[in-house]
This record gives structure tokens, sequence and C-alpha cells, in this order.
RNA sequence: GCGGGGGUGGCCGAGUCUGGUCAAAGGUGCCAGCUUGAGGGGCUGGUCCCGUAGGGGUUCGCGGGUUCAAAUCCCGUCCCCCGCACCA
């Protein structure tokens, strides 16, 4: 049994020594790949394990191609995840807490230091020995480590600062205000990490239509400002306590609730004080100026924006309802002191026309689910309906002023837009649904913040700058194309800085931090320069040294002076950059598309126009037996663990050949135990083969010329993939179908001495197909087999055209299948312990007659009497025209269906039937366990043929008699 | 809804662009035989249905079409997954 840990330990520390992953610029040429860095909130896990192991294979196989290969890895500290798992840490929330020392191995004592965020961070990106650094050493990968850093660095600070007082110097960088979701007691924006409940809840647009009633403005909160047309009146709940409040200039009525949420929007809100509504009041609609009465709604929530609905029954169910409940029950309206008559001729006002309902959706979805209250819980399915069904496929009916024949969606920004200009309307957020709690307990609301700084991705200057760089990238898989090409033209202002969480502070407006999507975007370049940066003091990083070292702007030696930063140090970094720089490939998951990865194009297109990323790989996610995985639940594989329990390679090999990168995962326990045993029988094999003393090299027979044949298409298959990054069918190519290839092999191969010459040849080229997976065992093998220098640094494998033989393929082929027709009558048959099998191929003239037929069905039609007379006259045959005419028939059914290049192998290759089957008798012999195998020739006088089977022989295909 | 991807044998998955070698690679699971100190490992064979001669039948989400020929091309239809932002 093979240690596979020891194994793997002793040639991590080799290569260690030999420092063989440690990329300097040189004369050869490079190629330079990132993979997106870990987000340190929890252990490395089994997902983690794929996304890293691609770059490694890709490295190490570039690497043996000859390319000088630079393979970083850093961490990514930025951010509020990580601020918050140390706050759950503080709270010693059990859940938590229970995951942190049960599942991960944190010490009871130590919890208090997990407090500190950076303690936390640092734990999981080094510390742990289920940590990332220990992860990515103990799979073996090739990375520089002298290149690694943090992102709250403070050398990698100052990079971001450079960056992004570039930005701000293009003028791409604009300040506004955007609605974050705020616990009021904390003082702080929350994101789903930080929630007790309500996790993946949005936050939506409001327009508060201003209906006034004399002195008052009653602001009706409505997501469908385009139906102010069809208004039949305004709800207020009778049970809620409204107020009254100054707000700007204006009187507005609205819950006691709104009342903070507005100002926590940024609305001045003074002189609140409690209103009693008189339901007499006649209000006027806002862009139509028309008058409509106030009546209660029960439905009417006061937490819900202001508290205040208009009433549109044609399209909104709960409208709908409420109108018929109050016509039906008249009496209702007498505390109000509103008249029944009034409310009875309300109708319903239909403005938007929808394909496949009729006059109202509203009512019809009402009246289809059986809705008869506005208390039914199926209202907000109803709603959901309408919406949806308006939305997608509404216009807005002819007869509306304006908007008419509008389709809905630019109706509702069209009228939204219209009255906000009119000072009709105003905004209000308000979360989609509720409730959402922070983890302190306290309701989350929405809070507007002012002066955000946003990275304008709408401008259409930096837009076409990053579509002209996409242009000429290399997607993998090539679909992912268009995803970037909308993500491009969808994108606008991002939200780039933030008030909470670990980061570079924003350069001109320090109490701002830099958003930690927004700070990963080109630190690819960082790379190229971490390791001379980190000798420097971090206080003499100015914008002038990154406009030397990226952008060559100035000298060295007048910087160094300026800086008293070593000249050489400069001079060295500017040299890393511009060897290295622009990246090969980036690689990044999938889901990453629309936001990291477009990103990524859009600050090269602009920070280093000359040097955009030649290419960008999408991987799909990882999930665990069907499951997905959450690293705070602790439901993972720490990767580590798996490295412990099945080896380095085992991993490796599994993760690698279970999908394509950009496909979805699935860890399963079971097939990674099978992989460690595969490879373990592989170790065996390759053992095997190395410890015999080398032959000397006699001539190839046919198995030798098949097996070397093989191979050349295993080289082939293997290089194509890789360069296609297909990591799968690499590894299906270099390990799964070449042993296979090899167990036929060894059942084939008659001569010793060739066996071993060709064993060792197929192994010498194994062992260098297999070392991008499986390095550690490779090493060690291509040790024994008295290789050079290490494997990891050995050249990759060449196809030698001279041994490709077609020929002994079709051969192979042809013995393969005659076995397995003789298989299949035996299992038929029931014969159990077959006597004698007896072949007999076809003659002469069967194959004269093949060759003309094939050449004809080559050239196209085949005029099927021409060919039958063809052969008669050039053979001169004496047979029965119809057995002619009935072989004929079969061969060329057969021949037409064969594909062009089989055919054409076929033609070009002299295959001996009877010489093959006799040189190949023993092992047939062999393979069906029978006593005696016979080859004749179909019409050998003297041949042994009770059945007179004989006669059934085809080209290439023998007829078979079994005793 | 918008944008992207996908539905293949017990399971995972290749094959689809460029129709024919496709009853469909490979892995895994299951069954049988051999081997071995073992029910563990290795090796060999089988694994849609029927068949005592290498054959036939029915299959690649569903329905239709094109073609001598369709898992593959076209039309329709159902279902599943991912992203839709301020979050890594």
């Amino acid at each position: 049994m093979v240690n596979f840990q020891e194994l793997d330990a002793k040639w991590q520390q080799a290569w260690r020594d030999a420092k063989l992953f440690e990329a300097e610029p040189d004369k050869r040429q490079k190629f330079y790949l990132t993979v997106a860095y870990p987000y340190v909130s929890g252990p490395m896990h089994v997902g983690h394990g794929r996304t890293y192991t691609v770059p490694d294979v890709i490295a190490r196989y570039k690497r043996m191609r000859g390319f000088n290969v630079l393979f970083p890895m850093a961490y990514h500290f930025t951010g509020t995840p990580i601020v918050g798992a140390a706050k759950r840490v503080a709270r010693r929330e059990p859940g938590f807490v229970k995951v942190l020392t049960e599942r991960y191995g944190v010490a009871e004592s130590e919890l208090s230091e997990f407090e500190n965020p950076h303690h936390f961070a640092a734990h999981f990106a080094r510390e742990s020995d289920l940590s990332y650094r220990k992860g990515m050493e103990w799979l073996g990968y090739s990375i520089d480590w002298r290149r690694e850093f943090t992102t709250v660095d403070s050398h990698y600070q100052k990079f971001i600062t450079w960056q992004y007082r570039k930005l701000y110097d293009a003028g791409l960088i604009v300040k506004g205000k955007h609605p974050v979701k705020w616990c009021p007691r904390c003082g702080n924006p929350v994101t789903d990490h930080d929630l007790l409940e309500g996790e993946g809840v949005g936050i939506v647009e409001f327009t508060l239509l201003k209906y006034r009633a004399g002195e008052y403005i009653l602001p009706a909160a409505t997501l469908r400002p385009e139906t102010v047309f069809g208004v039949t009146n305004l709800w207020l709940n009778p049970d809620v306590k409204y107020v009254s409040a100054q707000v700007g200039s204006e009187r507005w009525i609205v819950s006691e609730q709104a009342v903070e949420k507005l100002r926590q929007q940024g609305y001045s809100v003074e002189e609140v004080s409690p209103i009693r509504i008189d339901f007499s009041w006649e209000v006027e609609v806002p862009l139509t100026h028309k008058r409509v009465s106030i009546l209660p709604a029960k439905f009417v929530d006061p937490d819900n924006a202001t508290g205040v609905v208009g009433s549109v029954p044609s399209h909104a169910p709960y409208d709908h309802v409420a109108l018929l409940e109050l016509q039906m029950h008249p009496e209702a309206l007498k505390p109000y002191g509103i008249s029944p008559q009034g409310v009875a001729e309300l109708k319903p006002i239909s403005l938007i026309e929808v394909e496949g309902f009729g006059e109202s959706p509203a009512i019809d979805v009402v009246d289809l689910m059986g809705i008869k209250t506005q208390t039914d819980p199926k209202l907000e399915e109803a709603t959901a309906e309408v919406y949806r069904n308006e939305f997608a496929k509404g216009r807005m009916r002819e007869w509306v002023p304006e908007y008419g024949s509008m389709p809905v969606p630019r109706a509702k920004t069209a009228v939204r837009d219209d009255m906000l200009a009119g000072n009709e309307a105003a905004t209000m957020y308000e979360l989609s649904a509720k409730p959402v709690v922070c983890r302190c307990n306290t309701p989350v609301t929405v809070k507007v913040v002012e002066d955000q700084w946003f990275l304008n991705y709408a401008d259409e200057g930096w837009k076409e700058k990053a579509r002209a760089c996409l242009a000429r990238m290399d997607l993998v898989p090539p679909e992912t194309r268009a995803q970037f090409e909308h993500t491009i033209s969808w994108l606008h202002e991002w939200p780039c800085t933030r008030s909470i969480g670990m980061g570079t502070p924003t350069p001109w407006d320090p109490k701002w931090m830099i958003e930690s999507l927004s700070d990963s975007t080109i630190y690819m370049a960082y790379y190229t320069i971490a390791h001379i940066l980190e000798t420097i003091d971090p206080a003499k990083l100015t914008g002038e040294v990154f406009d030397y070292v990226f952008h060559g702007k100035g000298d060295a030696g007048s910087i160094s002076s300026a800086t008293n930063i070593d000249r050489q140090a400069l001079e060295q970094m500017r040299r890393e950059f511009e060897y290295w720089y622009p990246l090969d490939y980036r690689m990044s998951a999938n889901e990453l598309i629309p936001n990291h990865l477009t990103f990524h194009i859009f600050h090269h297109a602009l920070l280093f126009p000359d040097r955009c990323p030649h290419g960008i790989v999408s991987f799909g996610m990882a999930v665990l037996e069907g499951e997905k995985m959450s690293s705070s639940k602790g439901n993972i594989i720490a990767i580590n663990e798996a490295v412990r329990e099945h080896g380095a390679d085992a991993v490796r090999l599994y993760l690698m050949s279970t999908a394509e990168p950009w496909q979805d995962l699935d860890w399963r326990a079971s097939d990674v135990e099978a992989m460690q045993r595969n490879l373990e029988r592989f170790y065996s094999l390759a053992e095997g083969i190395v410890t015999p003393p080398a032959a000397e090299c006699p001539s190839f027979a046919q198995p030798e010329r098949w097996m070397l044949s093989r191979l050349q298409e295993h080289v082939r298959m293997t290089t194509e993939a890789l360069d296609a990054f297909e990591t799968r069918k690499a590894a299906q190519h270099a390990f799964f179908h070449l042993m296979q290839d090899l167990r036929w092999y060894t059942k084939r191969a008659r001569q010793p001495e060739a066996r071993t010459h060709v064993l060792k040849r197929v192994l010498d080229a194994w062992l260098r197909l297999l070392a991008p997976f499986a390095p550690h065992i490779c090493e060690d093998l291509w040790e024994h087999a008295g290789g050079s220098g290490f494997i990891s640094a050995a050249p990759w494998p060449k196809v030698e055209e001279g041994l490709v033989d077609k020929g002994a393929e079709l051969i192979e082929s042809y013995l393969g299948r005659v076995l397995e027709d003789v298989g299949k009558i035996l299992r038929v048959t029931k014969v159990e312990k077959p006597k004698r099998v007896c072949l007999y191929v076809a003659q002469d003239w069967k194959w004269q007659a093949y060759r003309i037929a094939m050449k004809r069905v080559e050239e196209g039609k085949v005029d099927f009497g021409a060919l039958l007379r063809e052969i008669g006259e050039k053979l001169k045959l004496r047979l029965h025209k119809s057995d002619l005419s009935k072989f004929l028939q079969q061969a060329v059914q057969e021949l037409r269906g064969m594909p062009s290049e089989e055919l054409e192998i076929l033609e070009t290759t002299e295959i001996d039937e009877l010489q093959v089957l006799l040189e190949a008798a023993d092992f047939i012999r062999e393979q069906l366990r029978v006593q005696e195998v016979r080859v004749f020739k179909a019409d050998d006088a003297a041949r042994y043929d009770p059945q007179d089977r004989a006669r059934l022989a085809v080209p290439m295909r023998p007829a078979i008699f079994i005793e």
C-alpha cells in the first residue's frame, strides 16, 4: 500500500527546496494566470479545491510546455462578512460557536481572539489546519508564495489608493444617494450576513402619489404609478393612527410608523401631530386632477410605506375585493358618514389591456381564485399574478392620454418621471418582504445614504472601451460572451464605497471604504510586484511610484530620489510588470460574470488599455452529494480533510476528471474513494513497469505498433484538451483511456522483450501526461524510473507522428470485433465450454469486389446495376449472379454507413485477414478459453467446415463456426 | 419577467457545433466467474427488451417535421438550474 501522505509531503518539500515555482522574468515566453483569490470567512472546502486545482493543472501543463509560468495567490479580507463573523463570535452565538469549535477545531479558550476580524481572517487564511494556505500546499499547488498578500495590507491599500485616484481624476466616480438596508440600533447598513431573519429580501421603490385635500397632501404609495389613470378612490385604514406632518413645504398625512422611515430617507419631517381622518373629504388625484373620495379599508398596512393607498380595482386585486365588500355591506360605511350610493356607483376603470385576460385582470384573477374578503391570504398571490402579467404583456389602453398604447414597463417609468418632475409625486423605499431582523434583534429599515460614491459604469465612453477589450478576449466557454456583452450594456452606477467593514479608505473621502468588489478588479497587476513591494516602506508608495511601474511615467532615478525608494527596486518592478502583463488567463466563477469579472474588464480597459487580459475562464458551481454547501453552517467537506484521507493526487484527479471547469461539480465521497483505489492500482502497475531492467528494442509486432499508435492518440487528445482548458477530457485520456488500452496491450503482447520496451516507453509519456493532475505520484515514479530532474519541469510529451499507425489500429479493432462476435454467439447459444472455434476469412474475389464497391461508394451515388456489371467483367467470376448481388448489396450498405475517415483507412490499408487471425489465434484461444482456434480461407478446399459456414464470410467479417 | 445554461441508460456524465463508426465512451453502482489468507483488494465478463449463431426490437424530456439516415438539424411544447446588483 502506498502512503500517499508521506509521498505528498516529500515532494512538496522538494519543490519548495528547489524554489521550483518561484517565477522570475527571463528569456522564455511567459504564461500568467490567476484565479479569484479566496474570501476567507471559513475553511477551504472541496468547492474551492476544484476552483484552485484547475489553474494549478494548467500552470503545471504550461510549465512542461516550456512556458515561464506565474501562478500567484492572495486573500480577500475586504468587506463585511468577516467582520460579521467576528461579531457573531463576540455575541457567542451558540450555533456559530459550535461550528467553530466542534467543526473547525477552534479552541474554546481562543474564542475571544476571534472577535477580532483580522485574527479571524488570518486564521482561516493561513493558520488553521483547515486554512487556504495549508490546503493549497497540501494539494501541491505550484504557487509562487513570495507574492502572497491580503487586501488589507498597507502596501495593497496604497495600490488601491492609486487606482481610485486615477478613476476619480478620470471623472468616472460620481456622487449620489442610494437606499440601503439599515439597522437603526447598530446605526449601520446591514448585509444578508448580518441578518437573523429576512435573507435575500430586496428593496423596492414606491412612488408616492400626492393626493391633495385642502392644505393636506395624502401621499399614496404605489409600485405602479401608471395605474393613476384608473383610480376610483383613496384607501385609509380607520384603525390606524395617522399623523399630519410638515414635510418640506408641504403638510402630509401619513401613518405614524411612516414618519421615522421618511426621515431616514432624507425627508425633513417636522411638527408631527395626530390627526383624525375625516372620511367626508374629497381628494384630488395627481396628474388626472379627478376628485375622488376616501374609503375605509382594513388591508391597508400602516407599516408598509406611508399607510396611504390609492385604489385601482380594475388592476389591483386588493382594491377590487375591498370595494366589493363595501358595496355589499353599505352599513359598514355608516360610522364614517359616507354615502353608500356614491360607493355603489364606483366602477373599476380599466386602463391596461393584457392578452389572455378580459376587461379587468384583477377581477378575473379574484374570481378565478374564489377570493371573497380582503383578509384572504390568497390576495398576495393574486396580486403577484396580475402584476406579473400586466408588466410582461400589458399595454396602456388607447384612451389613456399621452401614454396610450405604451407597453406597461415604459409607461411605468414615464408616468413616474413626469409626475416627479411636476412635483406630483415623491419616492420612498421599502423592504420587499418582512420581517427583516438584524442580529441585534432590531427590525431593519431602509435608509437613503447621502453622498455615496459610485463608479460610473454607465459612462458610454467607458463602456466602449470595455467592449473593445472584450472583443479581443478569449472566453471559455465561448457561450459566456453573450453574458458579458449583456452585462456591459446593462451595468450602471455601482456604489463603490461603504461605511463599514474592512478595506481601504476612499482617497478623497476617507470616512468611506472602497467596497470589496471594487477593490478586486486589477489586483492581477499587483501580483507582478507584490514580493518587491513588501521590501519597501508603504509610506513611500506614492502615486508616482505606481505611475512609473504600471505606466512607465517618469524615470526611476528621479522617483527614487523623490521617494527614497531604491532605484533598482523600482526598475525591477517595472521589469516584472512589463514582463508578466497582460494577464493571460483569469479564472473565476461564472456567477461572477455580472459583476466581478466584468468590472475586471472595465478597469483594465481604462487603466491598462494596452495590456487588456487575454482571456477569462468561467467556472461552474460545486455541490456536495447534490446539496449546496454553507461554511457558516459547517456542512462542508474541508479540502484538507479530504486530502489527509485520500491523498492530494486522488483528490486532484477526482476534481479534474469529474466535470469540466465550467460545469457544476458534485463531490461524492464514494467516487473519491474509488479514485484513490484507481491511483493505487496505477501506482503498482507503474512500479511493475519500472522495476524490470530496460530491454533491447526488438522489431515491433502488431500489438506493439498498435499500443504505440494509441499512445500518440492519447498524447494528442490530452494536449488538445488542456489547450482548451478541458481538464475532464484531458484526464479521461491521460488516465482512464490510456489505462484501458494498456490493459488490452498486456493481454495482446506476445514477446516479453518488446513488451517491456513498449511499456517503459508508454510509461515515460504517461507519467508526463499525468503529472499536471497527479504531480506527487508522478514525481515519485519519475524518480524510480530514473527520469532526470523533476517531472514538474520535464518536457511535455510530443506526438511522434512516425508511430501513428492507423492500419495497426484498424487491425486491432477488427480483432476486437471478431472476439466480440464469437462472444455473442457463445452467450446466445449458451455454450459453456466450446471445444473448437473455426474462423473463415473472405475469399479473394469478395475482397476484390469489396474494394471496387469501396471506390464507387466513395465517389458518391452508387449505380447498383453498373457496379454489378463492372465487377462481373473485371473479375470474370464464375458464380451465380444472385450470390454476387446479395453479397454486394450487403457490402454497399455497410460501406455507405461508414464514416469517410474510416473508409479511407480501410482503402489504404492492406489487411491480410488470414495472416492477422493466424497470428492472433493464441490470443483468441486464451481470451475465449477454448481448446482450439482454427483459421481458414473461405474457399480453402481442405477447410474443416461441417456446417458450410464459410460462405457467410465477408471482408472484415470472418464467418464463424463453433463446436 | 429579463439575461444565460441545461434535460442522454440505476447514478454521474461523453456524444449535439461538423447527421452515418451510436444500444450510445468513460466512471460509478449492481450481478456473475476467476484469483487470494478472507464477505477486503485485484482480474475477467455481464448490466434496455427478446433471441440455442454473430440477429431483431424499442430508446437519448414530450409532440411534430426535414433526410436514404437524427441523441445530433428545424418547429412547437413541458420541466430544471444560475444571475438580476451594492453582496462576497
